[in-house]
DNA sequence: AGCCAGGCCCAAC
DNA sequence: GTTGGGCATGGC
């Protein structure tokens, strides 16, 4: 099977990157290694050495794709040094999840991906989400020992009625998918989602955008536009962050304008980056503690 | 068994 | 503009 490997030297860890929650599509395999598909093409990556390879892959996709989508060309040390220099409370969290990247996910699978996040675990975000790729994605060929498939499209999640949806068991969810579909159908297509990632429209601007779809809510709006509009000032605070925000700044958890406006002074246009080392470091305190 | 999960909608203040 | 009940489902 084709394959391309690449020098990556630091802030560069696939555990920190498919298990932080950005994503929902990557499995870790035996040996450390992560499969997973994005923008119709599957592949396995391995880090070892300060060497990744991706196999299923070749130079061109990794330059067309993969560069991007891991965010390659972002300096994260000097993001994590700015962080600390701002904020003095951060720096086990940036420890923690130092291999963190903030993946650039298409903005439609980002969308629909965590408008089913709401209220939601994570293993069963992911179970749903690949209810719906087998049910209406485009079937990929075998790859690593399964079948795979494409994240659903726009066209074919809008021809979905809701009791097409019902066997992937998305609950009240359901409805806002099907909505949100004929709203983008009758809209600006996932055309219209693309250019929200352009640099000039502003976070504000796509959030106003994006909040028109039922179930799109602060949070999920947020989640949104730092994963798949690369945003990456805006700061999601679900319960995980505000619990570790509680626990390292004393806030009161249900008290999201504060925790916002903190953000906007200690994290500045690196928001999306503080929350997702929080957010991770969240999580791991958790598994800790349960042990 | 019962609480919780990458919350939102909508009605009632 | 804010607050709170209701909500589908299943992980743990």
């Amino acid at each position: 099977m084709d394959r391309y490997t690449v020098e990556i030297r630091k802030d560069f860890n696939l555990d920190h990157i498919f298990d932080c929650g950005q994503c929902f599509r990557w499995e870790r395999q035996e040996d450390g290694s992560y499969t997973g598909i994005a923008f119709n093409k599957v592949v396995n990556m391995q880090y070892k050495d300060h060497l990744l390879t991706i196999t299923n892959s070749n130079e061109e996709e990794f330059e067309s794709i993969w560069r991007q989508y891991l965010d390659l060309d972002t300096d994260y040390g000097q993001i994590k040094d700015c962080l600390n220099e701002w904020d003095h409370v951060i720096s086990d969290a940036t420890l923690y999840g130092h291999g963190i990247r903030i993946l650039k996910q298409e903005p439609w699978e980002a969308l629909i991906s965590f408008i089913i996040s709401q209220n939601n675990n994570i293993p069963r975000i992911k179970g749903c989400i690949e209810g719906l790729c087998r049910s209406f994605g485009k079937p990929l060929g075998s790859f690593f020992g399964k079948e795979r498939y494409a994240f659903p499209t726009l066209e074919a999640l809008d021809k979905a009625t809701e009791a097409d949806l019902g066997p992937i068991k998305l609950g009240y969810r359901a409805k806002y998918i099907t909505e949100t579909s004929r709203a983008l159908v009758a809209g600006t297509g996932t055309e219209g989602l693309n250019r929200l990632t352009q640099k000039n429209v502003t976070s504000q601007q796509a959030y106003d955008a994006i909040t028109q779809f039922k179930g799109v809510g602060p949070k999920v709006a947020n989640c949104i536009l730092l994963f798949g509009l690369g945003k990456v000032d805006s700061f999601p605070i679900d319960v995980w962050v505000a619990r570790i925000m509680n626990h390292l700044y004393h806030f009161d958890e249900r008290d999201k304008k504060a925790m916002s406006q903190y953000a906007l002074d200690h994290f500045r246009e690196y928001g999306g980056y503080a929350q997702q080392y929080l957010f991770y470091y969240a999580r791991g305190l958790e598994e800790l503690q349960k042990k």
